[in-house]
DNA sequence: CTTGCAATTGCAAATGATTCGCAATTGCAA
DNA sequence: TTGCAATTGCGAATCATTTGCAATTGCAAG
């Protein structure tokens, strides 16, 4: 897979060794189309590995997050819902259905235009924008109208 | 103080008790123009009742939560920062310097316009967005280009 | 102004997620 | 093949937050 063999060499190339542990946490991050928690990273990688660690589930992200090979992301306004995402999925944000837990992917270059305004009118520079939007999902709109309207 | 009034009303009309330890929790809350988190509430708070307990902070947060009327909100991407900040500020969203830590208030229609343009085409209702932006204000960004480029 | 009782408090212990220290193991470059 | 630094597993530590419980206290009804 084509990630995965970017992250592997990217390791690499920083220096680290490519573990049986690693190998798998990575393949388990690269092969999801979920959005995993540490927890979730940990529970999946163990019935694999039944002598992994969660420690070493972990350590491994935070490695990956310090390279900024994956984000750190939350769902739900009170960030009950964490996740780790890779950074290659390109600009786009969360919808979270109070409803269902249903997410849906929101694309919009609105969010890159804030950024951009606001960068012309105080000269800041940006680096990350997290935004998390919450609500319900049409079908649980309409769930909703069916029994409380 | 305007705030005030209507955060005790509104405690009450919900049938909870006025104690000198919600008051004293309500009124830093409320008189503050900084963003604070659990912990600074408390430091606050007992600086002026000694005998304030944490436990007691956290319990009037989370009832003052549950009733929506502060939100708990986070800065930065990795949501390190946490605060809480009333409800009735209106609609803004915080940029956070991380050169000097310093947070900064955008305001902006666009975000509401994302919500608007999403709505309009999936049927969803947005309840809440969460935005947090990072990045480095004009004064860091002239800092880091006369040290290192 | 009393009285009673449910709401609230302080405290200490529990929790849950994450991190850390350390000794044993293991990639991998030489 | 070897040596050593990187990595692992484990259990203990940490840190923020929550909870159980007994003592206290608002406040409403008399």
């Amino acid at each position: 897979m084509d990630t995965k063999t970017s992250l592997e060499s990217q390791l690499k190339a920083a220096g680290r060794r490519m573990t049986p542990q690693r190998k798998l946490i990575l393949s388990i991050l690269d092969e999801t189309g979920d959005h995993l928690d540490a927890e979730e990273v940990y529970r999946r990688a163990k019935k694999i590995n039944g002598n992994l660690n969660i420690a070493t589930v972990y350590r491994t992200l935070s490695i990956l997050k310090d390279m900024e090979l994956i984000e750190q992301r939350y769902f739900a306004r009170d960030h009950s819902v964490e996740y780790y995402e890779s950074v290659n999925k390109g600009e786009h944000y969360h919808f979270t259905c109070l409803g269902c837990r249903k997410i849906i992917e929101v694309e919009t270059p609105k969010i890159v235009q804030v950024q951009k305004e606001f960068s012309a009118l105080t000269g800041a520079k940006f680096t990350h924008a997290c935004v998390c939007f919450e609500g319900y999902c049409a079908s649980c709109v309409n769930d909703e109208e069916n029994l409380t309207l």
